[in-house]
This record gives C-alpha cells, sequence and structure tokens, in this order.
DNA sequence: CAAATATAATGAACACTGTTTAGTAATGCC
DNA sequence: GGCATTACTAAACAGTGTTCATTATATTTG
C-alpha cells in the first residue's frame, strides 16, 4: 500500500511545516503573542486546519519543546565532551547558561513557561528534557563517585547545580536584574563569575 | 474643602476595592485567567470602572506586586532579624525559599511573570522589590566586611545568593523539578537542604 | 470511466479577552 | 431649582482559542 505511505509521509510533511513556523513565530514574538490565526496565516493555510494535525496550542508548544531541548542536548554533547568528570560539569554549566542567555526566548519556553506541562502530564513523559538533565546527574554522579565536588548527595547537588543556573538565566530573562542597576554587559559578565565562582566553592 | 478630600478618600477606597479583588483573583486563579470582567463583576462594577482608577491590566499587576513586595519586606523583618550578618544571612535565605514555597502564586506574580515591566520602567522605580533586594545586599556586605563569607565581591555574592533562591523555587512553581522524579514533601525537604549546603560552602 | 465514498480543508460561529467611547445617571455648585 | 461636573455604564472593536457544518478534493468501488 504505497498510497497510505504517501498520505503517512504528507500528514508528517504537514506537522513539520507547522511546526516549524510555530517555532519560529514562538521565538520571535513569545508565545502569548503568537496566535492560532497568525501561524496559519503564514503557512497559508485556515486556522482550523491546524487542529487537524496538533489538538490545542498546548501540544503545539509541547512539540516546540521537544525540538528546542532536543537542541540543548546537541548544545551540551558539543560544549561539553570531556573526559574528565569535573572539566564536563564546569563545561555543561556554562554550556547551559551561555545557551539561556544567547536564546532568552527559547530558554522561556523550554523552563518558565507554564502551559504545557498539562500535555506532558497526558503524554507521560518529559520529552528530551530528561535527557539535558540526565546528561548532569550522570555527570555528577562521576564527580561525587570520584570526591571531586563537596556536595555527598546527587539529587542535593544535581538540584543546587541546576537551581543556580536557572537562577541566573531566568531572573535575567525575565528582566528582574533591573534591581541590580548594572548594564546588560556586566549582567553576562556577573552571571559568568557567579557560575565560576559557584564551581570553585564546591571543587574538592 | 472637607468635600474635595472626601471625593479623594472615596478615590483611595475604591483603588483598594479594586485592588483587594484583583490580588485575591490574581492569587487564587493566575494573573493571565483573571479577566478585567471578572474583577469586575466581584466588586460589582461595569469592566470600563476599573479604567477609570487604573490605566490597564499592566498597571493593575504593578500595584498587586507593590503589595506582595512589602509584604516579603515585612516576612524579612519579622524572620531574619538578627544582629548577626551571618545569621541574618541565613535567616533571609531559608525565609525567602519559604515565602516562595508558601505563597507559588504570589511568588509568580512577583518574579516571574513578565507583564509589568513596562509599567514599571515608566514609573521608574521597582517598587518594594528594591528594598528586598536592598535588605539582603546590605547584608551580604556586612558579612563580606567581617570577613564571614568566601565571596569577595559584594555584586556576586548577592546575585549568586539570590539565584540560587530564586532557581530553586521557580523551578518547582513553574513544575520543572517533575524530571526529579520525588514527591511535593521530597521537594520541599530537598529545597531546604539544598539552601543550607550552599550556604554551608560560602561559609568562612 | 462514472458514481459513491472517504478524506482534507475551510469559513463561520461561539465564548471569551483587554480596551475605548458615547451616552446616561448622580452629584456638587451657584 | 437649574447648570456643570463628575461617576458610571453599556455597547462596540479587534483580537484570542476552539469547534463544527459545509465544501472541495482525492480515493475506492461498481
Amino acid at each position: 500500500m504505497g498510497i497510505s505511505d504517501r498520505k503517512e509521509r504528507e500528514k508528517q510533511e504537514m506537522k513539520r511545516l507547522i511546526i516549524d513556523a510555530a517555532m519560529r513565530m514562538f521565538v520571535e514574538e513569545g508565545y502569548e503573542k503568537t496566535s492560532i490565526r497568525n501561524i496559519a496565516e503564514k503557512i497559508e493555510y485556515s486556522p482550523g486546519t491546524l487542529y487537524l494535525y496538533y489538538k490545542d496550542k498546548d501540544e503545539l508548544l509541547y512539540e516546540v519543546q521537544r525540538e528546542a531541548f532536543g537542541r540543548l542536548y546537541e548544545h551540551f554533547l558539543e560544549k561539553a565532551p570531556s573526559k574528565s568528570p569535573w572539566k564536563r560539569l564546569e563545561q555543561i554549566m556554562h554550556a547551559y547558561v551561555n545557551f539561556g542567555l544567547a536564546h532568552p526566548d527559547l530558554y522561556d519556553l523550554m523552563f518558565i513557561i507554564r502551559s504545557p506541562m498539562k500535555t506532558a502530564e497526558e503524554k507521560g513523559d518529559w520529552l528530551n528534557g530528561e535527557a539535558c538533565f540526565n546528561y548532569l546527574v550522570q555527570c555528577i554522579q562521576e564527580c561525587i563517585g570520584r570526591k571531586l565536588i563537596r556536595y555527598t548527595d546527587g539529587r542535593t547537588a544535581a538540584l543546587s547545580l541546576w537551581s543556580m543556573g536557572h537562577g541566573l538565566v531566568s531572573l535575567n530573562v525575565r528582566c528582574r536584574l533591573k534591581v541590580m542597576h548594572i548594564s546588560e554587559e556586566d549582567v553576562y559578565k556577573g552571571i559568568e563569575t557567579a557560575i565560576s565562582e559557584y564551581l570553585k566553592l564546591i571543587k574538592n
């Protein structure tokens, strides 16, 4: 049945078309400000058509997130490849923060926005987010195993390291660092410094 | 002119009526899901009336934030009153995190939501948020002065401490800690542990 | 090949949203 | 009491996510 194969292929192509447009627009304009109608217009289809491929806007975001987490994971593989667990930990932390600072709107979609946790719960898994987190966890386990860091509990270490990174990036993304009255450049430097200092602190 | 005094007083009472209803509803239902119409209905006025007292929804949020930051500041004064800078730093950090965990929706309004930074810029200042931040900064300055912590730069210390606290709370508020697959109770314990461990690390 | 059927896409409709404004009711002033 | 000012409202506008009956297209069947 080559015909239903083609149908399936076309359906997938259509989903790609939609998701690509959605991602671009989410990143450029933000999730809230991007409407189904806008996306439909961009790909020259009627709004209703999107609902034949994705059940609601939430699912659209869910899919975009999967893509984004995939990219972060790639970013980790590229920027944090060291065999040495400690070096890799340093690389991971800097890679994480740099990713967040370089793609603030993507970061927003992935780690700050509220929406798609409903869909995520339904679908059971938490997309490629899990892979990203595990990349950190596994590195930490190695570090603890070889007593390279002062933390002894992996859970606490993972939570702390992630929180530090996320705290720095998200305060910046949501403009809360304004209270510090420093220029944008200095914010970047400050964040890098904070990460480095924190790593120094936890190093054994 | 007692009559214009009364007018002014009535105006302020009206603003209070609105802001109180708004705050309650923002906290109970979330900012996005609370509509001007809902607020108007609750206080038994027409939607348009709200615009005679606040120029838009943003300004409503701005005002609610001011209130919320006031409460956080009170919370600091109550829970972090120690004369000893180091003890006070510990108290501040735990107070901050506990505030966030106890009032997740308020925390959301204050530190995560995107909206009212426009209004904030217009109004110039950043509400009582500044006071809260300064309470931390001043404490850190004392700690550094007496060499009680390993950080030597106040900016970096403030940024790091705040980011750690905010990271922990906001990952929880926005449900990202789901990747860790732990119960809500253990999340609370984990966050407390992370804070304590971090304080241990920075202690001189 | 033509008719019947299954699929895909649409456009209008629904119930919302924030916001503006013309018109109305109530109040203060002379 | 009559005029002017203020306070309020109802309706309208342009937008949102989502659903659904209808139409156009493509496939299968007789």
